[in-house]
DNA sequence: GTCTATATGCCGATAGAC
DNA sequence: GTCTATCGGCATATAGAC
């Protein structure tokens, strides 16, 4: 317990490693050396790769899903009190805002966030299955409150429509990498509350749409 | 050449394992066994496992490329007949419908839609490298006939909520799988001709939507 | 062109000394 | 808790017979 811990140590190097060569690619091999530590270390500590990847995620997501479940709690209050349907714009910045904000207040972040990106992406693995098992019911809640704030959207079109939303999220989430090819007089360079805002207006704008 | 060609069988049953395990996730001895050809054989048709998903990827992607070319050919000449700027519904048409109404005229490829949705999420890797490759310049004009489409937007917010668009786009490409948890009155078995209606509501509202 | 057999190397996991 | 050494297996790729 000198320096970072090594287990802190390995949950970095894995995270950096998972989120930039995926989680098929990346080899223990590759995660001790880059964290500095023995091969042996990440069984001792972990028990297997499946459990590392577990851990990897919780020690993130288990904060930040409770940070969602605040503020949502937050919006059901306000709505309450003005005796009105929830705000959609209100539930969906909870729903984002705590992930593409971490990188302020957790510096290291930043891979993590490409790597739950890319878990949303993935269709049966490991990482899909370990992902929704600690997303648990938030994305029930996240749906009921937004069949709340737009009565007038049938909740078969509106379940849709947050897969919809769910997918421009989660592509965002995927681009922290300059895009290689990027057309005239577009640059890539925005500061993300900016870009939160453009998520936004994009995203109430596709769920409230006339049908 | 008697049955299905050597060749023709590696690349479907390699279109299905990577759309469904993964390209890193899939071995050659895989491929091999499922197609019931011989394991050298990839590499005397394909040379590498690189060069076969390449092969992949290339097979459906230049029709369906040709194809959003003359959709889009159309838009431009029913612009010019009414002198107006191009329909931006119609462009986006243009984009998603060759892809998702693949299955229709072409058995096979319902993999393959898979499989280019997860290569859409791949940051560096050999599937996305492949994949924008092959998309070539088609995704400027999509974007700069979007920019004529509503030019009311700024070219910078067009190009984020275009990125919003693909990432609908995607998702939906990738969630053939009926999804684990599906909430209380939604079913998950919808016609693929409303779901593009759906997505077309919804990404046309979040393209034009108000600053 | 298609096969068998194999070269060469990395993989995840573990045993056992310290 | 951390190390070395190694097991057993599967990976990609290729050499060479037919």
């Amino acid at each position: 317990m000198s320096q970072p811990d090594t287990k802190q140590r390995i949950l970095n190097a894995a995270e950096e490693l998972f989120a930039v060569h995926s989680f098929h690619a990346t080899s223990l091999r590759a995660i001790t050396q880059q964290a500095g530590v023995n091969l042996a270390s990440v069984n001792y500590h972990f028990g297997s790769k499946d459990a590392l990847l577990d851990a990897v995620i919780k020690r993130r997501l288990e904060p930040l899903n409770a940070r969602r479940s605040e503020l949502l709690d937050e919006v059901e209050r306000m709505a309450e009190a003005s005796s009105q349907p929830p705000e959609i714009r209100a539930v969906w910045r909870a729903f984002v805002e705590p992930t593409l904000l971490l990188r302020k207040t957790d510096a290291g972040a930043e891979y993590f966030i490409t790597l739950v990106g890319r878990a949303l992406a993935e269709p049966h693995g490991a990482e899909m299955s370990i992902f929704l098992k600690q997303m648990g019911s938030l994305m029930f809640r996240f749906f009921e409150m937004s069949c709340s704030a737009l009565p007038s959207i049938p909740r078969q079109l509106l379940f849709w429509r947050m897969h919809f939303a769910i997918g421009s999220f989660s592509h965002l989430m995927r681009s922290n990498e300059q895009s290689p090819l990027l057309p005239e007089g577009v640059s890539n360079t925005v500061d993300m509350e900016s870009l939160i805002e453009m998520l936004l207006d994009y995203t109430v704008a596709g769920l409230e749409a006339p049908q």
